[in-house]
DNA sequence: AGCGCCATGTAAGTGGTTACATGATTGT
DNA sequence: ACAATCATGTAACCACTTACATGGCGCT
């Protein structure tokens, strides 16, 4: 699934702009996919090229022109075609965080629990950020619900170990160091 | 962190070959870093030649001839001092899965059904591989042993909310479809 | 005979990132 | 005035992936 199929899914509900998709990929989407205006925008001429979507150019008042996008029949059922071929579907990890913590016995202490509190405020603020989302989109859907749950999930549990392992790591090394 | 600055890493446990660092990152790294032939190779050229590793050529009776990695004084600096320096690792998550359960409402019953299982079952292959490797290394570091237990502890979150999630939309579907 | 493991590499392609370039409007 | 938000795009670059190319040895 590249960021062009990414998108006409997210244009399956309702007609966007670049801009709003950047926006979209920002919320919820950013925890299992990153796309900057750099893939977006080619992404969006290459599918109003192959007559996946529309484009209308609207003129607002007080506001910069822009370009909305619309699914077209063609764009509807290419996706859920792309949906269905999928079955292997991958899901992975890149994380310099845990190539880094493989490496712990080459950190002094502090350097370690430097590098697991950070990681625990992202954590942090990465579960605010769902919570803010929850809240504000009452009407939601299975898959979004999904998603976010997932998200939730993961990542409390992540924290959860995490905290563990560096409490007793502060422990054991403290008397002459602390966080 | 790089494949290059990853190879120099595990070369800080001993020599290596670069069908051996394969053979190390389809193991536990395999779970937050992947790494073909295509980059091992290259990079262990580059290591070579910015003095961080020497290369003895080995010629064994009855196996092909093999070239081992060995890391110097320099290497070794470095590789810490890249430890030190990247103060906000990335850890992030790019998911097919995830974007494809995103659109949930344009599939069909078991066809989430089936995505649902494939993942489960995968989670399950990760989690034996993990077990396999905990019971082969005993003498186990505490860097590898926070990544190992980091692995688990999050797939075994994962599968609770997919299986938790799938019991209850089989369940629901019933009565005119199965998994 | 043929498969699989050990072993090394290259070349082309890909899918995305980063930095650059532009510019109006709105709020402080 | 100045920053932030809305808004669109390009071009160069990058790190890796995939496919290709090669070849001996050991087991069945």
């Amino acid at each position: 699934m590249d960021i062009k199929t990414l998108c006409l899914g997210i244009l399956t509900s309702g007609e966007a702009t670049g801009y709003d998709l950047k926006k979209r990929f920002e919320g919820t989407f950013s925890h299992f996919y990153t796309a900057g205006y750099g893939s977006i925008y080619p992404a969006l001429a290459d599918l109003a090229e192959s007559e996946m979507v529309t484009c209308t150019e609207v003129t607002e008042q007080g506001k910069p022109a822009k370009k909305v996008y619309r699914i077209t029949d063609k764009g509807t059922d290419s996706f859920k075609k792309s949906l269905g071929e999928n079955d292997s579907p991958c899901h992975k990890l890149k994380s310099e965080f845990l190539a880094m913590m493989y490496f712990a016995q080459l950190m002094d202490p502090q350097q370690i629990s430097g590098l697991l509190q950070h990681r625990l405020t992202h954590i942090e603020s990465a579960l605010e950020m769902l919570k803010t989302i929850t809240a504000e989109s009452s009407d939601e859907q299975q898959g979004p619900a999904f998603v976010r749950g997932f998200g939730e999930t993961v990542l409390k549990a992540a924290h959860d170990y995490i905290s563990a392992y560096k409490a007793e790591q502060d422990t054991t090394t403290s008397g002459h160091q602390a966080a």
